[in-house]
RNA sequence: CGGAGAGUAGCGCAGUCUGGUUAGCGCGCAUGGUUCGGGACCAUGAGGUCGGCGGUUCGAAUCCGCCCUCUCCGACCA
């Protein structure tokens, strides 16, 4: 029986907006009391917040397990020695959490933890009659993030559920993928919560397919693309790319222009009276020893995650002004002709596939050159899609227009394949006998993030309004004048029978004013309240009012009406 | 890491430009009383290293320097 005293409780709640928060979710998590800051992106969870967390837990639990999942738990911190033999020691740099134990070991806070599940799968998975194996957890990982931002929606320390599959084949994967696919729907439903499901980039964490859960806000961390009949959605890292070509046209001989002080693609193409979409841009990146030379049409701009993957390499930063003069390009006036190809790298972006007679720079300060056409004038080493989708392009589906939402990343599924298991050696014997790595998924969801997501779906201006399946309490019982006792054991009743109905109370009994009362029952969002005051029950009634809609019923005050059209109301909140 | 802003009582803020009684206001908190249907009222009271350190000055919340923390925008973000 679940029956909680509001006097014996602790509901620190907030007349004001806190200064420090700017998003609803966080704002509301502050004023209702659910959470605290103890440093910036690290939060303290308070008695409401952790009711409602174990609701969302289970139901992750729930779905988890409905598929196979088998909950474990994995440490916290870990030996850096693991993570230095898949090379991300280095590759996640500052966003890890790195400290020394007393013996002056090297030890990680976990952000992630595909290597400890791999360390467990190597020593313990042998044949190929073990699997598959699907384990999951919902633990703390601590990241460093540069800038934590909104509350729970971007902490450092946070609360995640991964899951991590371990398959004999390719196409058993294929098989989990899905159930998981819609495991993760299943969950973001139940939690109320209308998702769109976006294709992402697996990028360097390896393999075929990753898919993100994302729920459109504008207050999200991250932002999608998605074509307006719904056939396309993807994440922005990732979106292809359609560009329009314009109608061909014959190619003209190359002419030199003088381009006085125009030192970019907006001033070139203004002065010459040109669309910028008529133009080539050099970009220009330093990757290890090589230099990296971007062209792009002058129009789009460079996707850094796309050029990672046609590079085939993620360590590339912007070059400097002198590293770019060193090949014989001239900085504001540069482009891939006649210039020193050794140790260059020349990227060109599909974009100048169809693109004819564009203006490119002349590499001599103040001139550029006029019907540039690739490959007629130049080479590339690689040619690939490396720009930037945007707003209004044309789906890659359907050709109808692409629009991009901000969201909150709230899921995100991924097969690996072998990354880490041959990085790791972990290995198993197939039915043929022979050893091989074994084939891996993993799959996070943010359970914090998810809480204020759902906050963020469903609050007003006066607080949260909990769905009735996640909410702290189903019911607030509010004694609007405790002193009286007759109202206060009515109201202690009511309550009694409404826990014993299977409900979770809220009795409110503290000795403040009707006013505050019912602002608190708004803010902490309680689907329903039941109103225990002079008033009605003066005509031995009390009323019910739900958060949702503001439904308001007057019922006569016997515990068992109250509890049946309590349970009537609460199955439309 | 770049840009912007902020740090004064538990919360929200004024005071700082132009240095000068005992540092204020609202809310909250404690005690007593009056109230009791949509954030009541009266009285009394507690609560402050004015983010920290250093400097200037007869005198610093206020001026100067350094540092710390927090927020927002950007970069970044399996």
């Amino acid at each position: 029986m679940a029956l909680v005293r509001a006097s014996q409780y602790f509901l620190p709640t907030w007349k004001e907006d806190p200064a420090e928060a700017e998003l609803p979710s966080h704002k509301l998590m502050l004023r209702a009391g659910m959470i605290r800051k103890l440093a910036a992106g690290i939060y303290i969870y308070l008695p409401l917040a952790r009711r409602v967390l174990h609701k969302i837990e289970n139901i992750i639990r729930e779905e988890m397990n409905a598929i196979g999942g088998l909950e474990i738990t994995m440490p916290v911190l870990h030996p850096a020695e693991l993570w230095a033999e898949t090379g991300r020691l280095q590759d996640f740099g500052p966003i890890l959490g790195r400290l020394r134990d007393r013996a002056g070991r090297e030890m990680v806070l976990g952000p992630t933890h595909e290597e400890v599940i791999t360390d467990l799968a190597r020593r313990e998975i042998r044949s190929w009659r073990q699997l598959p194996l699907v384990f999951y957890q919902i633990q703390t990982k601590f990241r460093d993030e540069p800038r934590p931002r909104g509350g729970l929606i971007r902490a450092r320390e946070f609360t995640m559920k991964d899951g991590y599959s371990f398959h004999e084949s390719k196409a058993d994967l294929d098989r989990f993928y899905r159930e998981i696919y819609q495991a993760y729907l299943n969950i973001f439903h139940r939690c109320a919560l209308d998702v769109v499901v976006v294709e992402a980039d697996p990028g360097l964490m390896g393999g075929s397919e990753s898919h993100e859960f994302m729920l459109p806000s504008p207050y999200g961390e991250d932002s999608f693309i998605q074509c307006e009949s719904g056939d396309y959605a993807a994440n922005l890292e990732g979106a292809i790319s359609v560009k329009d070509a314009d109608p061909p046209e014959p190619l003209l001989p190359l002419q030199e222009v003088a381009t006085p002080n125009c030192y970019t693609i907006e001033a070139v193409a203004k002065f010459l009276g040109v669309p910028t979409r008529k133009t080539a841009k050099a970009v220009f990146y330093k990757a290890g020893e090589e230099l990296v030379f971007v062209v792009i049409r002058g129009d789009l701009e460079v996707n850094e995650a796309k050029l990672a993957r046609a590079l085939g390499r993620t360590d590339f930063r912007p070059a400097l002004e002198e590293e770019i003069k060193e090949i014989g390009a001239v900085p504001g006036y540069a482009s891939p002709i006649g210039i020193s190809r050794d140790g260059v790298k020349v990227v060109v972006d599909d974009s100048i596939l169809k693109a004819r007679n564009l203006v490119a720079g002349a590499n001599e300060e103040g001139f550029h050159l006029r019907n540039v056409n690739f490959p007629r004038d130049f080479t590339a080493d690689i040619v690939a899609d490396v720009a930037m989708a945007k707003e209004g392009d044309p789906c890659p589906r359907c050709g109808a227009p692409l629009r991009i939402q901000r969201a909150i990343e709230l899921g995100h599924i991924f097969k690996l394949g072998t990354k880490y298991s041959e990085a790791m050696g972990a290995t198993f014997l197939d039915r043929m006998g022979k050893s091989r790595p074994l084939i891996m998924g993993c799959y996070g969801i943010g359970v914090g993030r998810l809480l204020a997501a759902v906050i963020e779906a469903h609050h007003d201006e006066a607080g949260i309004i909990w769905p009735a399946n996640l909410a702290p309490f189903q019911v607030i019982v509010s004694v609007l004048d405790p002193k009286q006792v007759l109202l206060l054991s009515l109201g202690e009743r009511l309550a009694q029978a409404l826990a014993e109905a299977g409900l979770e109370v809220l009795l409110d009994e503290r000795d403040q004013s009707a006013g505050e009362k019912f602002h608190d029952a708004k803010l902490l969002g309680i689907p329903l309240l039941v109103v225990v005051g002079p008033r009605a029950v003066g005509q031995n009634q009390v009323e019910l009012e739900r958060r949702r809609d503001g439904e308001k019923r007057v019922v006569e005050a016997k515990p068992e009406l109250v509890v049946s059209k309590v349970m009537e109301l609460l199955q439309g909140a």
